[in-house]
DNA sequence: GTGAAAGCGCTAACAC
DNA sequence: GTGTTAGCGCTTTCAC
């Protein structure tokens, strides 16, 4: 834990090289109209100093702070539980630093909290915020409005207050779920049933509708309720299997609730997939290929996800830059008709005063179980 | 993406209040010697006007930044395979929060990233770094070294150079695998084998150590090596049953791994625990627990890892400011003999001049399989 | 106890 | 093209 050495200024690396400050300003920004001779020389004397600006100093005039924040709800998402967030933030982290700017981690653990990320988004010290919020009735996106600092969410959020423009990027939870389902009825399965997830949040009410979407005449006892956990796919199954001994196939809301519900079924002695298909969401690899039998299952773009959400948020800081269409990652499975789904190009800021999300698209995965 | 209104400034709060800047500072600061009618009304205009510091600002005069880095190697680490790297992180988070500290990630995807990440430790951006760095050649440590920033090391670092001071914080994967391989002997089983880690991560390599701190009659037949992921536990264990039909026992170096070899294990008709015992490292609940059977394993508390990390971090930063001694937290299997084992009272910068380490005990969990 | 003033390191007008 | 100058918002001596 050495300590930390003074750090030479502009002043310094001006003096070296004999040039004034502002000059030494132009070249570190690489703008335009310095002669190359004296540009040469003042790169030479910052390698020798070993100068680095002091961003301090520079966000005070700048007011620009090449930072985002990332703002996470710790206990409610399923943020710890898999590996899920650690790869949205290495999306988020690729694209950031593609743009030079920096991810600062704003985790909270409860309402206390709050307070705090909100007075840290509102204080400027960074440029925009991602926020992921999957609950309904979650505080944060208020929070984060009232800070007045663009953002963009993670995960369609629950609330729709309309008349405010909200930006978000999703994968297809919904699309996905269809995919799925209509996997199991090509199987030539009759009685799919679902357990869903908690429907509080977003990605758990869509996968519902997209089994709804192409079973809509399943009773309800064809839909369990589960809570993303194995425990949980466990319960769900067992009542299931009470209340339907003739299901011939299980969409489950994720992976792990569709490891709970697999254990259940060999339990009880029917056999994956012959007896019962099963299915499952998420393709969280270390439990879906870990399944007796390996499990089929909807993947998403989960990094791609980070990306996105990322690129969004910068593109809308610098809007006016010019220079738009790299137009990879705009996504969207074209028959999805969910509602949210806008037109792809237009991406941040599209449509002023109106909730707008890009939905990455997801693939079915099909190993053995179903 | 709603634009930022210009934020109150102490100027302001200083006019609202009809006092001077200076006075405002010192409310705000919370120094003493503020007559307690002026804190108030101080206090009163700061709430109306929604005034918050501008970091900026303020870093530039004090030097401080209220703000910690993270520093890791994304591919190299396990990091996004599972949720480890998210619970240390949570841990840090908890405990910078707590001290009004932000957390900056930087994840490095490459070389590239090296110069990136060492530019801003050496920018001054951040009070210190959280560095973790598993591999033996890994490039990191000597350059936030080099960037002179106060630094706390996750996992033992690879090299010791011996002249430099490194504080380091790792859980006792050599005790931990002690009591994995003892526990497997006390099963009466004498024919226990290994499936090592990558050694050039030290945690691998300690509980190799571990293994052979107790099977020091081992002969080299009954370890083989895998790569920490299932497919490569595959592999070692198709090996060992080669190489020794006979074993009765095995202690693989993490959960995937024992994944891995249970599979193979029932696919050439060996019961589990009957045949062979089997004990995994982590206690990684997605996996440990969905196993079949489910895994006897080590567990280390991850979270807590990151906790220590970061308050020993911040307590080397303030260095000098009295209040010591919540005791908890300080650990270590005392009966562990690790060379690296120092009293854990010191904590940081205890020994100037030597690696000092700080180890976090380990607990064997008991499941079916062994 | 409180205020006035200097200055942290940088950028951005504005002159030259 | 390049230098000079005026702050950005804050903390911190130093007088009072």
């Amino acid at each position: 834990m050495t300590e930390t050495a003074p750090r030479p200024t502009l002043e310094a690396v001006a003096a070296r090289a004999g040039v004034s400050r502002a000059t030494v300003s132009r070249v570190v920004n690489g703008a335009h109209g310095v002669r190359e001779e004296l540009a040469e020389r003042v790169r030479h004397a910052v390698d020798e100093l070993g100068y680095v600006p002091n961003q301090a100093a520079r966000s005070l005039v700048t007011r620009r702070h090449d930072a985002v924040a990332v703002v996470a709800a710790e206990p409610e998402t399923r943020v710890f539980t898999d590996p899920y967030f650690a790869q949205q933030l290495r999306g988020i982290s690729k694209e950031l630093t593609a743009h030079d700017s920096q991810l600062v981690l704003l985790l909270t653990e409860g309402r206390e909290d709050h307070a705090r990320v909100g007075r840290y988004l509102a204080g400027g010290h960074v440029d925009g915020a991602l926020v992921f919020s999957l609950h309904l009735d979650d505080p944060l996106p208020g929070l984060v409005r009232r800070a007045g600092v663009p953002t963009v969410f993670g995960g369609r959020p629950g609330w729709d207050d309309g008349d405010d423009d909200v930006v978000y990027v999703d994968s297809d939870n919904r699309g996905g779920a269809r995919a799925a389902v209509r996997h199991l009825a090509a199987l030539g399965r009759t009685r799919i049933a679902h357990i869903a997830g908690p429907l509080d949040q977003t990605s758990a009410a869509d996968r519902l509708a997209g089994f709804r979407d192409v079973r809509a005449d399943a009773g309800p006892d064809l839909v369990a309720h589960g809570d993303f956990t194995p425990g949980g796919g466990e319960r769900a199954m067992r009542e299931l299997l009470d209340r339907c001994p003739d299901l011939d196939a299980v969409f489950a809301a994720n992976d792990l609730t569709a490891a709970g519900a697999l254990r259940v079924l060999r339990e009880r002695g029917r056999r994956v997939p012959d007896d019962v298909a099963v299915a499952g969401f998420d393709d969280m690899l270390p439990v879906a290929e870990q399944t007796d039998p390996p499990l089929t299952t909807v993947r998403q773009d989960i990094e791609g996800m980070g990306r996105l959400m990322a690129r969004l948020l910068l593109r809308g800081l610098d809007r006016g830059t010019a220079e738009d269409g790299d137009g990879d990652f705009v996504a969207g499975d074209a028959s999805s008709g969910d509602p949210a789904h806008d037109d792809p190009g237009h991406g941040a800021g599209a449509v002023p005063g109106a909730t707008s999300g890009l939905i990455l698209p997801t693939t079915l995965v099909r190993r053995a179980s179903a």
